[in-house]
DNA sequence: GGGCTATTAAGACTAGGTCATAAAAGTAAT
DNA sequence: ATTACTTTTATGACCTAGTCTTAATAGCCC
């Protein structure tokens, strides 16, 4: 026998969302149906047909593109921000910042917030990290809610900016660092 | 007048780079000429039609959801790798890595190639970064090659594994980073 | 007017479908 | 086995956004 209509479509479903761009003629094929078959299949799952799969999939591409620029210039969305003296920002920890094995979220990715911040508190055209230390008071997972914020502590005549910058999960401190930051300070110079 | 031919063609090859998913249709009511005008354009300009546009962009994207989750995993390549003992990485810098104002690379992907270098350095299950003390000794721009050498310093019984990575653009010391890590060691232990 | 390019139109065909209708095959219970 | 039902297959008309071919018009320069 063929395989029950209710497993096949399982497989179709996977088979689909594992590759979306596969006729139905090839899908038949494959389960050993009619291309009738099928179609019926998608209609009952509601699955759209390969060109509008394939409109879906670049269109999201489309979306990421136009967004990913913008966007990574700050890690983390800013909540709160008064030039010079503090700043606030939030990072939801997602699939793409946790190590695949054990879901807690890669050191750089709480120094990438930190430290983007650090540099949108400074109110200048220039600004780079000179030097920091940092700590990671316990690992953050998968979900949950990273919440960064920075404090200007001091500033030096030659330029130098400190920030100091703690980051919490609800309450629970989860990432110190200071954070030396340099500025082109007064004198705005052409950056080529 | 309605346009030029050859200008026509130029603006149309822009809107087309610009939004391809555009129709003939709409196009010839743009540029105020008929769909077959824009047909021949495109055949003259060896456009190819909507579909396929369409299906390279999703394609691309495609590609880029296969590769990227691996790919994240470690930045920049290793390309020396003696557990416990050191390890080395090469990190190109490319336009997603800079400022779009400056092109000076941003401080977190170089700190994100050196940590996750002392991330692998360490032959354990689960390492994690405890607290570092880091150096960005010279700006670096776009276009140039870091290097990135860790070795391990020392390995204290608590559980501690002190990582020293410094990196490099040609012999020049641009990032200088002391890594204090945790490592699940002997007992290995269940995460989630 | 001729000669040239550029534009438009018309017709046949394509892929990868939709939608509606109907026939055939398989399965289960009586 | 007959009825009743679900599942599968087939058929044909239609759709979109094109292709490719051939042919008829415009527009312009001299």
């Amino acid at each position: 026998m063929r395989l029950k209509k209710a497993e096949r479509q399982q497989l179709l479903k996977e088979k689909i969302e594992e590759s979306p761009f596969i006729k139905d003629e090839e899908l038949a094929k494959l389960f050993n149906v009619s291309v009738q078959t099928i179609r019926l299949d998608r209609l009952e799952l509601a699955i759209p047909e390969l060109r509008e799969r394939i409109k879906t999939v670049a269109t999201d591409k489309w979306k990421e593109m136009v967004k990913s620029l913008p966007v990574e210039e700050v890690i983390g969305e800013i909540i709160d921000l008064e030039l010079d003296k503090r700043a606030i920002s939030i990072l939801n920890i997602q699939k793409e910042h946790v190590f695949s094995r054990n879901k807690i979220a890669r050191g750089h990715h709480l120094f990438a917030q930190a430290n983007s911040l650090a540099v949108a508190v400074i109110d200048d055209d220039l600004a780079l990290t000179k030097k920091a230390e940092i700590k990671f008071m316990r690992q953050v997972k998968l979900g949950e809610q990273v919440v960064a914020k920075a404090k200007v502590i001091d500033r030096i005549e030659d330029g130098t900016t400190v920030i100091q910058v703690d980051s919490f999960v609800k309450n629970e401190k989860v990432f110190s660092g200071m954070f030396h930051m340099y500025r082109s300070s007064k004198t705005k110079e052409k950056d080529e």
